[in-house]
DNA sequence: CAGATAATTAGACAGTTATCTAAATATCTA
DNA sequence: TAGATATTTAGATAACTGTCTAATTATCTG
């Protein structure tokens, strides 16, 4: 039940960018162009972002014709917030397995 | 309720010295230099990382002599549960308040 | 006060990251 | 196949970050 987090996950979450796609991303599935539409940025710069979540399994692609649709994953969030909650939520209990990292 | 959470709090999350110091004070408050004897790293660099976990607000320090000791800033970590809680913890069921936009 | 201990600040440096433009790839349609 | 659209990849660069050593600050004690 560890819920091991990696570091990228981390790392992923540490850009107010990428938080907002994943906000977004929150309400639905979105292509990459309507995504970057929203942001005041190239769209490469957009691309990047989408492959540092992607990489982070934060977020999955699908293929559709020419566009390509990212949707959260969230089961790897769970993790996260299962980190959190290891470290922070339980203070004062019991102490079961703490997992590193 | 928003629970805003600043891009620092992310930021200082994203290091893994900086998670193990928070998970290690979850035991409960430690000084610096008990701290940073866990640590293969210079005094100085654990010094950085507290700073950087300060500045967030996800710890708070207390001199006694000549030592400071550290611990958790639980509240602060609320509100980056309750974050990731609105992006990823919801989904699929009823749609309680959500951040337009 | 002088010396010891605990911790931080200052400054330098290597590695990483976010961003851009230009070019490439993939797909659809006429 | 040619052209249009959607997206990514490549390469460059400025800014940021984590780490170190050396120096400084703060506190205690004889």
């Amino acid at each position: 039940m560890a819920a091991i987090v990696h570091n990228e996950v981390f790392k992923a979450l540490a850009d107010p960018t990428r938080r907002e796609i994943l906000r977004l991303l929150g309400h639905g599935e979105q292509s990459a162009g309507q995504l970057a539409e929203r942001f005041d940025m190239s769209k490469p710069s957009m691309s990047h972002h989408f492959s540092v979540l992607k990489q982070a399994d934060l977020v999955q692609s699908r293929r559709e014709g020419q566009q390509i649709f990212y949707s959260l994953n969230t089961t790897v969030v769970q993790d996260v917030l299962t980190w959190l909650w290891d470290v922070f939520g339980s203070r004062g209990e019991t102490q079961a397995s703490r997992d590193p990292t």
